[in-house]
DNA sequence: GAGTTTGAAACT
DNA sequence: CAGTTTCAAACTC
């Protein structure tokens, strides 16, 4: 029995069995989260913003980014997105989808928002304003009954990560319109009156409206800082090299099918320029929304952002915002290369009535929908790019958050109310089939974190938000220009503003671990502008890198050449989360890493030491590696790609101090076994019917009927490609139906027991209470004065409880007396025990 | 809790 | 790829 039990508790935590399957299936299930199933069901509108730093997409999203395919069969696999930076000097092509871009929807979100929480960040409500930060990528999701849809911008800004001043807000005004219109419209404020689905840009001053109608008819609204129109390029024209007002364009998403492009124009930007008025990129993106011909029909929509890629005037002080440069999502075609577009953001005032941070989730992967973002350039605007959403912004999340305002805030009100919005780097990875989510987060800066679960999925995920970067000018005072850029406040680390997004699934939670440093850690670091970003959740990477695709939490990126000095650890959500406990403020105030503290100490602590609450909600058993160093996939712990925590093992090198020896290690489990962090039970699309062991056990002796096998202990059937012999864990066999029966009938049983120990415990504890005045003066008749009814009652209950103990597993019926007799005898002990203790208390207090 | 069994991982 | 060894979990007593 219990055997039977630990086995189902393994099931429940299958260490061995399914270490990667959480990643994969969280950046599925994330997807599909993300609209579809949940924001999908509810017309609304999702606008998430995602802060990228060039630096990291630079490094990352080529690798990161691209999604890998899992044994999720369904979706074909994604082309790996060709993502430019305009660090990169040459444009990277994307792959041309062939699909025909679907609709992006905006619904509201508010409720289905927080019915999960998944992935609300920055959700358009009625009024809302939010900002965005240069480098950010504004992701609109929505989803209809088509399915999920998500729309992305992003913004870069090419060489200075840090530029101060640009913003853009994002607010929500939501009006009116059909349900057919799920159309991302970028609109100028004012703009009012159109018809559902079209959208106009204009030119205004200081506000970029997206006006994205859901539904329920709510636009969205998203509005740029005055930065931005100040120094304003012409657009499409690219003849006016002068300043001009940051034009927007309107594209109407209405009914035609056809995706429009809208030409980006730039003009030169001088980046860095303390020059008040410097020329200024101005790039559309144009996301076309076909509009469904019927229901089902796919529907395009077209979202123009156009962009300013303002570099203001070190000068300005007011505009001094940490600003988080990012990569964007660029599309590239034969005849295209690929465009970037940057939006100034504030980091901080974000009123609104949103929710407090703003998430970023992107890519159904699975879904059919597609989004198409399509550049031009500016000599060909009409030609339309269509990107695969999934490959153009699928694997990158990126969040922006934000605590929640006092109250909501115009578009270009005043300064944020002291919230602090940390923008969070989350970059999804992953293939078509098994994107990935990792967090990157600069660890140079305070973190904030957040959680995210998943459902579904094992893992814990985090999100760890932080300041901006290195930037220094985010600490510059900010101005009192109402209208404009609100110089973001020094990132302050609000824990309060951590949000568990997702309940955990299973055994998976918090590990209570002291935070360590991170610098030691981290092959690649160094000066003190080096930055580290931790990268999260412990998915598996993409195979188009082999060394990196399948790279376990803890690893830690090197900065690809040219990129920046960052260096980019990949951590476990868990030890996120217990940065968030208890290193938070080590993140916070040290502008590096400095060292390590006593994550290893901690680790070794034995299990008992942990506090209830820890230890209930320890996601796994703690491993006892003796020789492994825990460094080798004998360790369930570095298997799951977790680091050690509370563990009992010797020698311990699967931590942060050890880092170094622990990538060579993932790096020759890898050699070894490319896929040796994946997940070895694949999980069908519903259900668990469909799942089963990846490589099959090979159990000789066990019948595949004891933990010993993989398969039984993952509570899945053994199948052809096993290798076992004298399996019996198959669906017939009556030894398995034997064993789940009896297993099920020990879990009734404990069930009965406990129940009926802690009713009768609660019946003593209660006479206790009840008769001690009686116990002072009634002597040494106490046992007698407890054994009332009610503990009758709870004793005939145990005793009750033997009986049919016994007579389930067909005991004799002496060995029935006996454990009937026995229990009783447990039970008066247990009397006769309170009895002397109300005894010996009253003695004391009387 | 010590010792044994087991099968995956690692090694040759 | 097959055989052997190592390892840690599962299991038994």
């Amino acid at each position: 029995m219990a055997s039977l039990h630990k086995t189902e508790q393994n099931v429940a935590t299958p260490s061995r069995a399914a270490p990667c399957v959480n990643a994969a299936q969280t950046a599925s299930i994330f997807t599909e989260v993300d609209c579809d199933r949940d924001f999908g069901k509810v017309d609304g509108v999702c606008v998430s913003m995602d802060v990228v730093s060039p630096d990291l997409n630079s490094i990352l999203p080529d690798e990161i980014m691209d999604t890998e395919a899992m044994a999720m069969e369904e979706d074909p696999p994604a082309e790996t997105p060709a993502q430019s930076s305009q660090s990169d000097p040459e444009p990277a092509q994307v792959p041309m989808e062939t699909e025909v871009p679907e609709i992006i929807s905006l619904c509201p979100a508010t409720t289905p928002m927080q019915k999960t929480e998944a992935l609300t960040t920055l959700t358009a409500t009625d009024s809302t304003l939010c900002s965005i930060s240069a480098g950010t990528r504004l992701v609109v999701t929505s989803s209809s009954s088509a399915g999920p849809k998500i729309a992305t911008v992003t913004t870069t800004q090419p060489s200075s990560p840090v530029v101060g001043q640009s913003v853009a807000k994002l607010s929500a005004p939501f009006m009116p319109t059909s349900p057919a219109n799920h159309q991302l419209i970028i609109n100028k404020v004012a703009a009012d009156g159109k018809s559902p689905g079209t959208a106009a840009l204009k030119q205004e001053r200081q506000k970029l409206l997206v006006t994205g109608l859901s539904k329920l008819g709510q636009p969205i609204v998203l509005a740029l800082p005055n930065t931005w129109s100040k120094p304003a390029t012409s657009q499409g024209t690219g003849s006016d090299v002068k300043p001009q007002p940051t034009q927007f364009k309107v594209v109407s998403a209405g009914t035609k099918p056809v995706i429009g492009v809208q030409t980006v124009t730039s003009a030169n930007q001088l980046l860095g320029s303390s020059s008040p008025l410097q020329a200024q990129q101005l790039k559309t993106v144009q996301i076309t929304k076909k509009t469904p011909v019927s229901t089902a029909g796919p529907m395009i929509t077209k979202l123009i952002i156009t962009k300013a890629l303002n570099n203001k005037s070190l000068t300005s002080q007011a505009t001094v915002t940490p600003v988080v440069t990012g990569r964007v999502l660029t599309q590239s075609t034969p005849v295209t290369p690929p465009r970037t577009i940057t939006i100034g953001e504030t980091i901080n005032t974000t009123p609104q009535s949103l929710s407090s941070s703003s998430k970023v989730a992107i890519s159904p992967l699975k879904s059919p929908s597609k989004v198409t973002v399509a550049t031009q350039p500016p000599n060909s605007p009409q030609k339309p790019v269509a990107v695969p959403l999934n490959v153009a912004l699928g694997q990158q999340i990126l969040t922006v958050q934000q605590t929640p305002s006092t109250s909501p805030a115009k578009a270009g009100s005043s300064q944020s109310t002291g919230q602090t919005v940390k923008p969070v780097q989350t970059v999804a990875v992953g293939g078509v089939n098994t994107p990935q989510f990792k967090t990157i987060i600069p660890l140079a800066t305070p973190p904030n974190v957040q959680q995210i679960q998943v459902p579904g999925s094992r893992f814990h995920y985090v999100r760890l938000v932080t300041a901006t970067t290195g930037n220094t000018a985010q600490t510059a005072n900010t101005t009192t220009n109402p209208t404009t850029i609100h110089p973001a406040k020094p990132m302050v680390m609000n824990t309060a503003t951590v949000r568990m997004s997702v309940p955990i699934v299973s055994a998976q939670t918090v590990k209570q671990v002291v935070p360590k440093p991170m610098t030691s850690a981290a092959p690649v670091v160094s000066s003190s502008q080096t930055q580290q970003r931790l990268i999260m959740p412990a998915a598996p990477l993409p195979q188009i890198q082999p060394n990196l695709t399948n790279l376990p939490p803890g690893t830690v990126l090197a900065p690809a050449a040219g990129s920046g000095n960052m260096g980019y650890a990949v951590l476990p959500a868990q030890y996120v989360t217990q940065l968030q406990q208890s290193t938070f403020v080590t993140l916070a105030s040290s502008s590096g890493f400095s060292t390590p503290s006593s994550i290893q100490t901690q680790a070794r602590l034995p299990l008992n030491g942990l506090s209830p609450s820890e230890s209930t909600s320890r996601p796994r058993k703690p491993c006892n590696c003796t020789k492994s160093q825990c460094l080798k996939l004998y360790c369930d712990c570095f298997a799951n790609g977790e680091f050690c925590n509370n563990c009992n093992c010797v020698n311990c090198f699967n931590n942060l101090d050890h880092e170094s020896d622990r990538l060579k290690a993932i790096k020759a489990c890898l050699d070894r076994n490319p896929v040796a962090f994946k997940p070895k039970i694949g999980k069908g699309k519903e259900g668990e019917s469909e799942r089963r062991h990846s490589k099959g056990c090979n159990c000789k002796k066990s019948g595949c009927l004891k933990n010993y096998c993989e398969c039984y202990e993952a509570k899945i059937m053994c199948s052809s490609i096993c290798k076992c012999v004298g399996c019996k864990n198959f669906e017939e066999s009556p030894e398995r139906k034997t064993l789940m029966h009896l297993a099920d009938a020990a879990e009734v049983r404990v069930q009965q027991q406990t129940a009926a120990k802690t009713k009768l415990s609660s019946q003593i504890s209660d006479l206790l209470t009840r008769t001690t005045p009686a116990i002072s003066s009634s002597g040494g008749k106490l046992p007698y004065t407890f054994v009332t009814k009610e503990v009758a009652e709870a004793t005939c209950d145990c005793l009750l409880e033997q009986a049919k103990k016994a007579e389930r597993y067909n005991q004799p019926q002496v060995m029935a007396e006996r454990l009937i007799l026995e229990e009783f005898g447990h039970c008066l002990r247990r009397i006769i025990s309170s009895a002397a203790k109300a005894k010996s208390d009253c003695s004391i207090n009387c």
